[in-house]
DNA sequence: TTGCTCCTCACGTCACGTGAGGTGGC
DNA sequence: TTGCTCCTCACGTCACGTGAGGTGGC
């Protein structure tokens, strides 16, 4: 026979204390059905039994491994095994949580260090390489922005784009004629330079073709990619121009 | 120059899309001030740039390392001194929330495994000496009770008590009486053990009290804590003559 | 008497989610 | 025509918190 130290009793602020919450959350439990409503004194006081005491720890502990309530009120009245069971689920989602926090450091960490954060570690090794080879900064970004809408619109194709284009990169005519596009930007569309440029620009798609390699991504995948395209085509009167040109000479070669 | 690739725009689902969020989140970022309103095609639909994705996933790295919305907006417009302190405040509370889930992975491991979650590490280690001296599970439960209503009553009072307590009973002495007192709450008041029990307890006090040390817990620290005494006292009618016995020859050694 | 603890509503908050009822492009 | 994406309300959810207005023991 136990003496009954179980009849003497303490308040909801005492209780609260023990297992370090509030008493808005003490009455919170109570409202849900979480908590056993304990007998109440003459003032209409809640009196706690060791039991309540107990018991409240035990939903905290669940409520801090991130345990919803709802599921709380299950877990107290499942039996053993399926208890366990739950355990170990909660203690795998703790790992997830971990990881997750340790990827928010690393992303923080990130916010004061350029595009890394924004874009595609590929494509952020990309725009990294068009730095290298002297691209200015404004035109970096024009191909960040257009990446990131290639992205959002077609995510696997782009990511794709982006590993032929890093590669191309590799073939010096190719860096050359790059540099070369982004300086005829502000050129007039009456540059004699233009005409050189797009023969140039054949001689070297000829070369790549023999080589059984696709030269820009195939028209027709996505329209919301050719009017990506055609967009920047149209941005300059000279690139304009120069996309004429290469009309132009297919439509010759294949009359 | 740049080509106007911002006018090129991508819908609500693609924006959400590239940055891992659902529409809904997007348009409730709208609603808070916090990501600016695109412009609208001709079916009223929102149409964003590569700017609004880059915004939209540097509010989510921030909402994702726990900072509440309204923070996100100012930190947004905040200066970038001001920005880099605040991003090591976020580190802290992210380190700080790692700590938060290793603890609470150590407490769900703890839910299976006796006392140990419900009490402080010292009253643990106090009820496993407890068991280790004999004493029946049942009692141990009903020390512990009590010890939980103290330790809510008066935490720092508590903790001493089940120190005292603790080095007590390296006393074989103090031991020996502890179980004769647990045999003795189902004895008769009559019984005439109870007689040379309390003989037993008093020659004990008394070479105590010469080595200077307290017996219990001084009477009125609390009188909650009396009352709880009492109670455990009064649980058993031998317990109750005990008592009375003690006060007999304290008041015959006093007069 | 004063301060402290407790009581019960009712409503607020945070970050969205749900669902109704509807429109527009392929 | 059908399915899909988008639109705007309005209300719901989760886990409490806030605050009003009041009572009871030292």
């Amino acid at each position: 026979m136990r003496p009954d130290v179980s009849k003497q009793l303490i308040t909801i602020g005492q209780l609260a204390g023990y297992a370090g919450v509030t008493i808005k959350a003490v009455r919170h439990y109570h409202r849900v059905g979480l908590l056993d409503e304990p007998v109440r004194d003459t003032s209409g006081y809640r009196r706690y039994t060791a039991q309540h005491a107990i018991a409240l720890v035990k939903i905290r502990t669940l409520a801090d491994a991130g345990v919803p309530l709802a599921r709380v009120k299950e877990l107290l009245a499942a039996d053993p095994q399926q208890f366990a069971s739950a355990v170990a689920d909660i203690d795998r989602s703790l790992r997830e949580r971990a990881a997750a926090i340790r990827r928010a450091r690393t992303r923080i960490a990130q916010l004061n260090a350029g595009d890394s954060l924004f874009v595609s570690a590929d494509l952020a090794a990309y725009l990294g390489r068009l730095r290298k080879i002297g691209v200015k900064e404004s035109w970096v970004a024009t191909e960040r922005d257009l990446w990131i809408l290639m992205q959002a619109v077609s995510p696997e194709a782009a990511a794709g784009w982006v590993a032929e284009k890093f590669a191309a990169l590799k073939d010096p005519e190719f860096r050359s004629l790059y540099l070369a596009y982004l300086d005829a930007h502000d050129w007039s569309p009456d540059d004699p330079r233009l005409e050189r440029l797009a023969d140039r620009t054949e001689r070297w798609m000829l070369k790549r073709s023999r080589r059984g390699k696709r030269v820009a991504p195939a028209t027709g995948v996505d329209p919301a990619i050719n009017q990506l395209i055609a967009a920047s085509t149209g941005s300059s009167p000279a690139w304009a121009r120069l996309s004429e040109i290469g009309a132009e000479r297919r439509t010759r070669s294949a009359g």
